[in-house]
RNA sequence: GGGCGGUUAGCUCAGCUGGUUAGAGCGCCUGCCUUACAAGCAGGAAGUCGGGGGUUCGAGUCCCUCACUGCCCACCA
């Protein structure tokens, strides 16, 4: 460790005493541990050696590569990423401390649109304009703005603790970045999959961009179907009626279209009509994409606005007129309606074809309509040129389509292997079902911001040149009047490349050797498609020419972007209603983190994340785990406490075993014996659960641990153990203090992924600032191990005084017994349960606030009215007080009925021989052990409700 | 138009491949400042698992059906 190192390791375990303020503050703790997290590069991952590789293998550990779904670089964190960060903290931390290699990448995304938008309104506020600016000064300042602001969500993240390696983010602009997304354009390009045509594509006449079919959000909306009369030329008073939604696009018609089939229509086919208000001819054609039974069964054909019309266009070859420019208003092709809305012009279309006795009935219809899912203006369907990757297309050389191979990747085999698994498992089937359905990617946006297309359009002979290099000359006729394409890629095209490009690719360097595929993408559902299946498209694309580190050829199976999906929940409100800006119900993680610590909120979602199910976000929840945080601290202001009093006596703790798991020898008392064996099996479950992203039942586990086992009932009896007075023996104090110790510490390190910054604090103060590692996160996971889970002779004692304390203690409330007093209690038992509670009974004593609690002969016991009536014993306190028949009538009155029925239909199933024969050994041996122990129960119930009557 | 979820205590949710008397947190009721913790301790009440049908020795769990509810996908003008 470097001086400046362990100065500054000092100085976070400075606070770290054991002099604990009495209430946790995570204010007082968290910025600081972040702050060191980051200072101390704790989480950084250095490149294995191939030796270092075999080694880690060697120890049945593996490298565990996880991609952080990079935020916007114009986001602010919220819930959603809150929820994201946690999962995969936790389970990095998981990995990390059972020794794997664990890298956590971080990075933001440049997305295009939203940061182009961003400095827009700030221009827009200067008074100025991007087009002002000019392309080249307005990307510099969206730099300059990307320097200022840029950080802000991953500044949020450090906060929050998450374990990344700082020292490899990456944004997605980045220079090495963006050789890689240009080189792996042009590879399309030569391999004959992307290509530049005029189509139909989504446009906004807001962003005046194109946008893919993803960005675009359908809405319900009733709204009209005009239906409008084409008079046929040649014959009076004959006319088509076309049905439309948008009227003012029939200034772009160019022909009507029926169903070939449709015997109302046969004799027009072939004829021509007048396209009103502008007075072209236009053909009307047959085809088979018409339905005749929708509208009038004939449809006007618009190419240039209608993806559908522009197909027919195709068919039939005919003419596509734009009537509209980029921002949705009229053009020159619209006549006497250029210059117009779209809206305007409809109204005015309408009015005209209304004022010529052209216009038929008006329905209501409800269709849905395509907003921009950025700016939520209304897409405009419109023909431009734009540049596509052909998904769907086999390569010239033979072999799967960029599609296809990401079908592969997420299918079984025949073998029953998928290459990536779906965390939920019907997230397969969703993905599988828009991949089979997917169309070429329009991959070209009408942007400044991001990476521009390396192409170059020859005004010389039209032709296009793609280069890894910018050129000086057309590569077909070698003009030098070459101007590069303005348009920039999509911003999904890169953040698909980000599984290789963030190794290192187009290099094959070590980086890709050891880190690719990664193992796990945790994310949320809504960008499957934008991101997910990008990134196994393009990841499986580019990766499948890269041989394996020892030169062999890859397999699909190491070709995927990542090996395992999870895609987790949408964090809804307390009321389960979307979180959202126009509703104001948006929960801001930071001031939450604020109020309650960033463990509790942790906790919180850690403890709700169970997998397929959406989680509704109570602070009453949070509150309650930040309880659970200062339970956990107070057990450590308790623990050290005790310490230092056994030091002031002369009792030194044992701390040589810490760091691995409680030894607990035979002869130790039984909440020690106990404890330690609760500890392995927990660990065992916690392990089990995160294997299985069952964030939930981990978290719950360890709560239950915590503070039901440990503080609850370990503790407690504990305390009996921690006698400092005159005679005390030292020997007792010290062995007790050494397994709580050693216990607390365990537990700690158990909690430490799901609490990183209360266990760090309490883990320091653990070691009084001499601390085995430079943190908690860098120790061992406590893993358990099968072979401690069988004979649990001590779990059954356990239970035992753990039933009779709970009675006892019930008795005491019945009975009204004052809280200090403490009294003597009997009970009829047999022999050998006995010697186990007179063999503890300090412990019972100590619990149950009882002086003794003495056998007695079973007549004794029988005539006590609202004594305790368990399997292994009738037990009572010796304590003068009226007894509240009533109370005690209907006690048992509902635990005479719970029992009956519980003994029908034991009996009933018992009674059953096709239940004897047919179900499992252990099932009917339970069964008949319940059923003979529910027998007793109700005898002895039964009688007493006959003493309690007879009163 | 297709497809996928959900419906369990007053509230928010667990309950994995069907197996003994369905759990937790919050809330509620009762009593306690028992010197780690009142952000606490102890005791307690509370559910015919959305309705109906079926399969099974056995169903909250599997199948069918209905109801309500949420989401995703889709080029009916």
């Amino acid at each position: 460790m470097s001086q400046q190192a362990k100065d500054s390791t000092e100085t976070a375990a400075q606070t770290a005493r054991r002099e604990l303020p009495k209430a946790y503050d995570p204010a007082a703790i968290e910025d600081r541990w972040a702050e060191y997290w980051v200072r101390e590069r704790l989480f950084e991952v250095k490149t294995p050696s191939p030796e270092e590789l075999e080694k880690l293998h060697a120890q049945s550990n593996d490298v565990f590569t996880i991609l952080l779904p990079p935020p916007n670089v114009t986001g602010r964190l919220h819930m959603g990423h809150m929820l994201n960060q946690t999962e995969m903290d936790i389970l990095t931390r998981w990995r990390r401390m059972r020794g794997d290699l664990a890298l956590w990448l971080p990075g933001t995304d440049h997305a295009g649109i939203a940061t182009q938008m961003m400095v827009e309104r700030q221009l827009t506020s200067e008074g100025t304009s991007r087009q002002a600016l000019g392309r080249e000064k307005f990307v510099e300042r969206v730099w300059e703005w990307r320097r200022h602001y840029g950080g802000a969500i991953l500044d949020q993240m450090k906060r929050l603790g998450a374990s990344v390696d700082w020292s490899r983010e990456y944004f997605t602009m980045d220079e090495n970045l963006s050789v890689a997304v240009r080189e792996a354009f042009v590879r399309l390009y030569e391999q004959g999959l992307i290509y530049r045509g005029a189509y139909i594509v989504n446009w906004c006449p807001r962003c005046q961009t194109a946008i893919s079919d993803l960005e675009v959000v359908h809405e319900e909306q009733t709204g009209k179907l005009w239906e409008i009369r084409y008079p046929v030329i040649g014959a009076e008073n004959e006319f088509v009626t076309v049905a439309t939604t948008r009227p003012e696009t029939m200034l772009g018609d160019t022909a009507v279209a029926v169903n070939p089939l449709d015997e109302r229509y046969q004799g027009l086919i072939g004829k021509t009509l007048r396209l009103p208000l502008v007075g072209r001819e236009i053909p009307v054609i047959a085809d088979e994409w018409v339905k005749s039974d929708f509208g009038t069964g004939a449809v006007k054909v618009t190419p240039a606005h209608d993806p559908n019309d522009f197909a027919i266009g195709q068919r039939h070859k005919l003419a596509a007129i734009s009537v509209m420019d980029e921002t949705a208003h009229m053009n020159a092709e619209a006549g006497a309606y250029a210059g117009l809305d779209r809206y305007v012009a409809r109204k005015k279309v309408l009015e005209d074809l209304e004022a010529q006795g052209l216009l038929g009935a008006v329905r209501e219809h409800v269709n849905s309509i395509g907003k921009c899912d950025r700016c939520k203006t209304v897409v405009e369907p419109r023909l431009s040129t734009q540049w596509f990757i052909a998904v769907n297309k086999a390569p010239e050389g033979g072999g799967d389509s960029m599609a296809e191979l990401a079908r592969k990747a997420v299918r079984a085999d025949a073998e029953g292997k998928k290459a990536i698994r779906f965390t939920p498992e019907m997230y397969e089937k969703v993905y599988l079902e828009w991949m089979n359905n997917i169309y070429d990617w329009c991959i070209s946006r009408q942007l400044w911001w991001g990476h521009r297309i390396p192409a170059w359009h020859c005004a010389g002979c039209r032709k296009i040149t793609v280069a890894r290099e910018d050129p000086t000359q057309c590569a077909h006729c070698g003009s030098a009047d070459i101007t590069q394409e303005t348009d920039v890629l999509d911003t999904w095209f890169s953040s698909g490349l980000l599984p290789v490009t963030v190794f290192g690719w187009p290099r094959h360097t070590r980086d890709l050797d050891v880190f690719y595929p990664t193992q796990l993408l945790v994310t949320g559902f809504d960008i499957l498609f934008f991101w997910v299946a990008r990134m196994i498209m393009l990841g499986c694309w580019f990766s499948k020419d890269v041989p394996m580190a020892d030169g062999s050829p890859r397999a699909l199976a190491d070709s995927v972007p990542f090996r395992e999906v999870y895609i987790h929940a949408l964090v809804r409100d307390a009321d389960r209603q979307k979180m959202s800006k126009t509703k104001g119900n948006v929960i801001d993680p930071i001031a939450i983190v604020e109020q309650y610590g960033t463990d509790a909120v942790r906790f919180t979602l850690a403890s709700m994340a169970s997998p397929g199910t959406d989680i509704a976000f109570s602070e009453a929840r949070t509150e309650g785990y930040r309880a659970f945080a200062n339970k956990i601290w107070n057990a450590a202001r308790f623990i050290f406490m005790n310490v230092e009093r056994a030091r002031e006596v002369g009792v030194a703790v044992d701390s040589s075993a810490l760091g691995g798991t409680p030894k607990v020898g035979e002869g130790a008392p039984i909440e020690a014996r106990w404890i330690a064996s609760r500890l392995n099996t927990v660990a065992l479950e916690v392990n089990a659960a995160l294997g299985e992203y069952r964030f939930h039942e981990a978290a719950n586990t360890v709560y239950q641990f915590f503070w039901g086992d440990f503080c609850d009932w370990y503790l407690e009896i504990v305390k009996l153990r921690l006698d400092f007075g005159e005679g005390a023996e030292k020997a007792v104090v010290r062995s007790a203090l050494t397994t709580l110790l050693e216990t607390f510490e365990a537990a700690l390190r158990l909690l430490s992924p799901f609490m990183p910054f209360l266990t760090e604090e309490l883990w320091h103060a653990v070691y009084e600032g001499e601390a085995p590692a430079k943190s908690i996160a860098l120790t061992r996971y406590p893993m358990g191990s099968e072979s401690g889970v069988h004979a649990d002779e001590a779990s059954e004692i356990m239970m035992l005084l753990q039933n009779l304390i709970i009675d006892l203690r019930a008795l005491r409330k019945e009975r009204n017994v004052p809280e200090r007093e403490r009294v003597p209690a009997i009970y009829f038992v047999s022999d050998k349960a006995n010697q186990l509670v007179q063999r503890n009974i300090d412990i019972v004593r100590h619990l149950a606030k009882v002086t003794e609690v003495k056998p007695q002969p079973h007549d004794v016991l029988a005539g006590r009215v609202g004594r305790r009536r368990g399997v292994a014993w009738d037990v009572d306190l010796v304590f003068e007080a009226a007894i509240d028949t009533a109370a005690e009538r209907e006690r048992l009155t509902r635990e005479l009925a719970k029992l009956e029925k519980a003994v029908a239909s034991a009996e009933r199933q018992l009674g059953n021989e096709a239940f004897l024969a047919k179900a499992p050994a252990a099932v009917v041996e339970g069964l008949k052990k319940q059923e003979s122990e529910n027998r007793v129960l109700l005898e002895k119930t039964r009688k007493a409700m006959e003493e309690l009557g007879a009163e």
